[in-house]
DNA sequence: ATGGTAGACCATCTA
C-alpha cells in the first residue's frame, strides 16, 4: 500500500500534473493540499477516468483539501470538529486494507505567515485543536497516517539554510513544539525513520531560482501512528515534479505499507 | 531592509 501527499498550489493549474504523476506513481491514497477551488469546481471525473475516488474540502481561493484513493472512502470528516473554522484544511477517510481499517488524513496546516501576526497565533491555535482532534481519532482508528504540508520544518537538518532562517516562521521553536505535540501522541515522521540523503526538502520558495540552489525546507510530512510504523518500508520524495513546467513550489512525499509478511 | 515569483482575481492577499 501506498500513501502520498502533495500540495499542488492550485487543482485547476495543476490537474494535469497531476493526473500525469498518478499514472506513473499509482499509490492507494494521494492527500493534496491547497486545492484553491470552491467545492463544485472539483474535477471529481477527471479522476474517475482513472480509475480514482476522491473526497475534497474546498474553498475559493484559498486551502482546500482532498484525498484521491482507488477504493471508496467511509466516514468522511472535513476539517476539526470542535474548532470552528471556514479555512479548509483537513479531510478525512477511511480506507480498507489487508489489516483493517487505516484512517488516512490529507491536513494544510496553516502556514503562519510572520513570528507574533495574527496568522501565527491561529496557527498555535488550529495546532492545539488538530493534536486535541488526533488523540480522540486514534482511539477509533489505531491504524492512522496523517500526511500533508504541516508548514513546519520539525529540525535544522531540515532546513537548506538553518543560520539563515533562525526564529523565522515554518522553523520557530513554537512551531516546532506544536510539530512535536502531534509526536507525543505517538506518531511518527515517517521519512525520518529511513536513512535519507543530506539536504532533502519538499518545498522551494519559486523566487531567486531557491529549487535550483536547493534552498529548500522539509515542511510536507507523514506521520504514521504506532499501529502502522512497523508496516513502513519506505518513504521518499519525489522531486521530479518541480522540474514540470508551472510546477508546484511543493513535492510530492510518497510511504510505502508492506503488510505481506504480517499475514503471511 | 527590501524584494524576488506564483496563483487567485482585476487591487491586493496569501504563500
Amino acid at each position: 500500500m501506498k500513501l502520498a501527499t502533495w500540495n499542488i498550489n492550485s487543482l485547476k493549474v495543476r490537474l494535469p500534473q497531476v493526473l500525469d504523476w498518478l499514472a506513473a506513481n499509482p499509490v492507494d491514497a494521494l492527500c493534496l493540499q491547497e486545492l484553491k477551488l470552491p467545492d463544485e469546481k472539483f474535477p471529481l471525473e477527471a479522476f474517475t477516468e482513472i480509475g480514482y475516488q476522491a473526497n475534497w474540502a474546498g474553498q475559493k481561493t484559498y486551502n482546500g483539501v482532498a484525498v484521491i484513493t482507488r477504493g471508496a472512502g467511509t466516514d468522511v470528516q472535513r476539517n476539526l470538529p470542535a474548532y470552528d473554522d471556514h479555512q479548509q484544511r483537513i479531510i478525512a477517510t477511511t480506507l480498507d486494507s489487508p489489516m483493517g481499517d487505516i484512517r488516512v488524513i490529507s491536513a494544510y496546516c496553516p502556514n503562519g505567515q510572520s513570528i507574533g501576526s495574527d496568522k501565527y497565533e491561529y496557527k498555535l491555535e488550529w495546532f492545539k485543536a488538530l493534536r486535541s482532534w488526533l488523540r480522540d481519532e486514534l482511539q477509533r482508528y489505531p491504524r492512522l497516517a496523517i500526511l500533508g504540508d504541516y508548514n513546519v520544518a520539525p529540525k535544522d537538518e531540515d532546513v537548506h539554510d538553518p543560520l539563515k532562517w533562525i526564529g523565522d516562521v515554518l522553523v520557530s521553536e513554537p512551531e516546532r513544539e506544536a510539530f512535536g505535540s502531534l509526536l507525543e501522541l505517538g506518531l511518527s515522521d515517517a521519512f525520518r525513520q529511513f536513512e535519507q540523503e543530506e539536504k532533502s526538502f519538499t518545498w522551494w520558495d519559486y523566487r531567486r531560482y531557491a529549487f535550483r540552489r536547493n534552498a529548500g525546507l522539509r515542511i510536507d510530512h507523514v506521520l504514521l501512528s504506532q499501529a502502522l510504523q512497523p508496516y513502513c518500508t519506505a518513504c521518499v520524495i519525489d522531486k521530479a515534479p518541480r522540474a514540470n513546467e508551472q510546477p508546484s513550489d511543493h513535492v510530492p512525499v510518497i510511504a510505502t505499507l508492506d503488510f505481506a509478511a504480517a499475514l503471511a
